[in-house]
DNA sequence: CTCACTTTGTGCTCACGTTCACAAGCGCTT
DNA sequence: AAGCGCTTGTGAACGTGAGCACAAAGTGAG
């Protein structure tokens, strides 16, 4: 499940005004968020020199249900074959046509503590259509020195960092105690779509859009999970439940 | 929402055998997910000194509606008290034994890079339940080094390392190349909880739970959102879209 | 050309999750 | 002790997503 709640801007509504031949307009949430990891196997299908794929196949390859895959792919248009499967070239460049990875998204990272430098120097991001423009930060210590061959900049500077490289993607590593601060004045930038690692809850306006990655968050959900597989016979599990025993029975 | 997609152990079958005075079994996925956020708009809350919380005021901190904050809170039992709110500590003390917080659960991060590294000295899981007890890499530049007071052990001793401490939750943050090799001796070792930062889909057997962080696939999900609001009158929009062009009209 | 076989695209059903709206319950005031 | 206002807990309606199962559409053999 999902890992985050975004904030605006739900497509879906006319999802169901298809059944014409354009597919455009209202591809569910859910499977938007699935393209990036069909686009990521189809890429090491590609590197391995297959030419064409099933939906069996490439299900598989995704972790997902093959009838899932299928739909999902329907909403960007029919890119099959019947009888034979996908062309995976083609597939992959009408993914990341849908996803607006075609073109180059300059990203500021805010935020340069442990986090925020390994991010800087991950190289997932710039083999998909990313590009880390700017490194800005507010501790004197960091800034000014050099982090994945970019200069750290102030924070002062964040405003004409978003304009000069025309920035409308940014990712948030800060503490949580500025991350709003922060994030107010990425909005008030023109900034529209943030990627917040900060463990907080960030409100902006509605046409910005927020994603959330909290690894404190997701290494909790698998504690619930654990901690029903060792089973409910655990000591502190057989006490107080109900301070309120009254309206049981009889409505 | 979300953000990953979980592999095992579905529980909400019985979600709807309830009714009686015990809320136990059958809490939502949704919900679980939650209960995190809510926990720590709590502990703010009571940092502050605030010993009583509505419905409404906590659901503004945890940034969702507060109908489904209560809903939520409804699973775990009646803690509220209708015309006044929720003690908040009370409130802190059900969540975390209902999402097994109340216990230390030791982790072992795998891979020491720039990630690793970072989660390794993220002061965030402390706080909250989790002790990182060991740290494991197969690079010999870092086996040995001492990272957040932890000497780096070699990967050769994984199964030993899971064994001594009673590891149930891992973290990989390796290369994708070696993810689903370690993870198989992760889940060989007694491990049934991974939290995977590697851009790879891990196969499990049915009892273990993974979850997923990508910043990447994150990002791109934005971009889609962030394209969408650009408008399709984008220069690379007007173009090709369906091979096929007949089966528009006449059913 | 026809038939057998393969794989896509999708209608339909069911399950899950969200939200509304209100009755039930609690505390405070009179 | 009775009434009033506030807030919880939840029944019910609605919307979204998952997955089955099959018709449609393509390929290749005979």
């Amino acid at each position: 499940m999902t890992t985050s709640g975004p904030s605006s801007t739900r497509g879906s509504r006319a999802a169901r005004a298809r059944g014409n031949g354009h597919a455009r307009q209202g591809i569910p949430d859910a499977t938007v968020a699935r393209l990036p990891v069909y686009l990521r196997a189809l890429g090491t299908l590609s590197d391995e020199g297959v030419s064409t794929v099933s939906s069996e196949e490439l299900a598989a390859a995704a972790g997902v249900n093959s009838a899932k895959l299928r739909k999902d792919l329907s909403y960007l248009g029919s890119y099959g074959t019947r009888g034979v499967g996908y062309d995976v070239d083609y597939l992959v460049y009408q993914v990341s046509r849908e996803l607006g990875l075609t073109q180059d998204w300059p990203v500021v990272i805010v935020g340069l503590g442990h986090l925020g430098h390994a991010l800087a120097n991950y190289g997932g991001f710039a083999s998909r259509g990313f590009a880390i423009r700017a490194l800005v930060d507010a501790d004197p210590e960091i800034v000014g020195t050099e982090i994945a061959g970019l200069q750290v900049e102030h924070l002062d500077r964040l405003e004409r960092v978003i304009g000069t490289h025309g920035i409308a993607i940014a990712v948030i590593a800060t503490p949580a105690t500025v991350a709003q601060d922060v994030c107010d004045r990425l909005v008030a930038g023109g900034v529209s779509s943030i990627l917040n690692f900060a463990p907080a809850v960030l409100v902006v306006p509605d046409h910005v859009e927020v994603r959330k990655v909290d690894m404190s968050i997701e290494l909790q959900i698998l504690a619930f999970h654990e901690q029903r597989k060792i089973g409910p016979r655990s000591l502190t599990d057989q006490l107080p439940d109900l301070p309120a025993l009254a309206e049981v029975v009889i409505p």
